[in-house]
DNA sequence: GTGGTCGTACTACCGCGGTAGTTGTCAGCA
DNA sequence: TGCTGACAACTACCGCGGTAGTACGACCAC
């Protein structure tokens, strides 16, 4: 199994360059990453050789060069290191995360009134089928 | 600023036994880490003084022995880990967060019910004092 | 064909979580 | 007084994210 598609601060702004692009080259993604996150075109190569062995992404040649591609969507990853903390902070217990949010973060009036109705969308789409 | 008082597994289940306990030995926080987190009592040592660097902990000593106590709580970990992954994942948006949690993540039915009372609640508290 | 450029491969290194053996020290006991 | 056991300190290593220099192969321009 897969798991641990955990990403590293880099690692995760690479992929946002390659969710984006569709597809990119070494070169593409350097010059697409946030002045933050730029490094030597050396640098996100190793990265993405990396990546690649651990499976997010793959590549095909184009000539010289590589056009890198993700193999894995951003909700996938999303899920993946969300469910990853859920699960050491709350013993996965999604609606104590919920409620630390609610209760623990910034979150402001129109905020709230958003999620309500978000949940309220949810139990629509969540009732007819109540197992 | 000490921020970055992002946990790895074994030093987040260290913490849980000093908050449950207060303050404990090297040989106490062996003793009561759950099975799977056992570990040799010189790697707990080794943990334990590389969370004193880090912040976290603290200690003073008892005749020959340490006796180690948190300096942070838990729910400032939570604050810290949770708002850490609110910014990588959904750039501080905590609403996207919540959105993804309810729309991707297992959760039943009963549990949304409960999310509304929560938001419900928080609401009730927040209205009177809008900015 | 020979040198420069482009681009990947290889290698090395840092920091940190994690893991634990070895060493040094001290208190209490024989 | 000298041994032993309990502890902390020190040291070393692994894996991985991150960082980048250097090597090397291929192509292009002259």
């Amino acid at each position: 199994m897969d798991r641990s598609q955990h990403l590293g601060e880099l690692q995760y702004a690479i992929m946002r360059v390659l969710w984006d692009e569709s597809e990119a080259t070494v070169a593409r993604v350097v010059e697409r990453l946030p002045r933050l996150q730029r490094r030597a075109l050396t640098t996100i190569a190793t990265m993405l050789t990396k990546m690649e062995k651990k499976g997010v992404v793959d590549h095909r040649a184009d000539g010289r060069q590589f056009i890198y591609f993700p193999t894995v969507s951003e909700s996938d990853v999303h899920r993946s290191m969300v469910a990853d903390l859920t699960e050491r902070l709350f013993r996965g217990d999604v609606g104590a995360l919920v409620n630390h949010l609610i209760s623990e973060q910034e979150i402001d009036r129109s905020e709230l009134a958003r999620l309500k109705t978000m949940i309220a969308e949810r139990q629509r789409k969540e009732k007819p089928n109540a197992r």
